[in-house]
RNA sequence: AGGGGUGUAGCUCAAUUGGUAGAGCAGCGGUCUCCAAAACCGCGGGUUGUGGGUUCGAGUCCUGCCACCCCUG
């Protein structure tokens, strides 16, 4: 059994502040996972550590792609899984921060293998035009047919999932939801202290307004700028990030900062809003093997996390 | 000061010849096992600037006032 650490919460809730601090306290290294974070060129908007504190603290998940890269949560979870068995080979802790709730969920339950198919692409993007040809209500009684177990799951008729569910089955002709059950792929074995930041909701939105004004200061345009004059389309999925799209708006000239900068910490709070339920749900189911603590605090006033970490790790050393 | 225009939900705007107000965004709640800082679903919300008049009935017509914008002096 491998003993794993995991921060979760919000954004701005303190989590990387706290790992920090546990850091100094404990034999930790620390796995970023969060979708942006994972990102050379991205360091500003994205709130990722200095390198200053990533040259001081044992760092994994940061910059591990190009800006026009993209991972899934299942190839994260693979090499988070490779991280961990390193870390606590060095004699060192396993610490996961999660921003991404996916990321950390495909960490800590694994995810549904997938035949590397060449042609997953090429479904992917006949699908999308036949998504925008014929309308989500064909592609969702399409889906019904084909795998009424996955269409069941999505009453929102949500066209991504139901695109994926569509092009899981065309791909490897098997519906999706059956391989759910039969082809998981299991994560290593971990015994997990969860531990779930969730501070006041009035007082992150304050956090956030104050921080996007702050990235704004720091230079997020100026970096925006960079990757776009390094050759980075402005269609690129990077580009959607919060804080990102806005300064390409700015840029062409169809914001003014002012409106860019409540944009930004606007899409903030809507996306921590996302973050507070999933990780209510996350924090309501429990496996065996990870036991999940809600701390409804920011990270620097979670003043247990020390003990419950000590205790944790006790029977490790 | 004179002339013209605008005033409808927190914001931007809709509302056929007058028939007692809708949409997007925001807000609030939720969903989501490979685009997830993404995508999607649900909900609440307006004495139509204000006083009067015409009318069976006024956001819509007339009028007093108020506010803002433009033009002219």
């Amino acid at each position: 059994m491998r003993p794993v650490l995991v921060i979760q919460g919000p954004t701005a809730a303190g989590k990387t502040l706290l790992a920090h601090q546990l850091a100094e306290q404990f034999p930790l290294e620390i796995i970023s996972a969060d979708s942006r974070q994972i990102y050379r060129g991205l360091d500003i908007g994205t709130a990722k550590p200095t390198p200053a504190e990533q040259a001081h603290y044992r760092y994994h998940g940061i910059d591990i792609c190009q800006p026009d890269e993209t991972m899934s949560a299942a190839e994260f979870a693979q090499r988070a899984w490779q991280w961990i068995d390193a870390i606590i080979k060095r004699g060192n802790f396993p610490l996961i921060i999660g921003g991404s709730g996916l990321y950390v969920r495909t960490i800590l339950e694994g995810f549904v293998a997938e035949p590397k198919d060449t042609r997953a692409t090429e479904v992917r993007t006949e699908l999308q035009k036949r998504l925008l040809a014929e309308g989500r209500e064909a592609l969702f009684a399409e889906l019904v047919r084909l795998d009424p177990d996955a269409a069941r799951r999505y009453p929102d008729r949500n066209p991504r999932r139901i695109l994926r569910a569509l092009e899981f089955y065309y791909v490897t002709g098997m519906p999706i939801s059956q391989a759910q059950r039969l082809l998981h792929v299991e994560p290593p074995p971990m015994h997990v202290l969860n531990l779930i930041l969730l501070p006041d909701r009035s007082r992150l939105y304050h956090r956030i307004n104050q921080r996007s004004v702050q990235m704004w200061n720091h230079g997020l345009l100026h970096e925006t700028h960079n990757l776009l004059h390094a050759g980075y389309a402005p269609s690129l999925p990077i580009f959607q990030t919060i804080g990102y799209a806005e300064s390409v708006a700015v840029l062409q000239g169809l914001l003014s900062p002012e409106q860019a900068v409540d944009r930004t910490a606007q899409r903030t709070r809507n996306y921590a809003k996302r973050q507070y339920t999933w990780l209510r749900n996350s924090a309501a189911f429990d496996q065996a093997n990870v036991s999940t603590v809600v701390i409804h605090a920011f990270g620097e006033e979670a003043s247990q996390v020390s003990s419950l970490i000590t205790h944790h790790i006790q029977q490790y050393q």
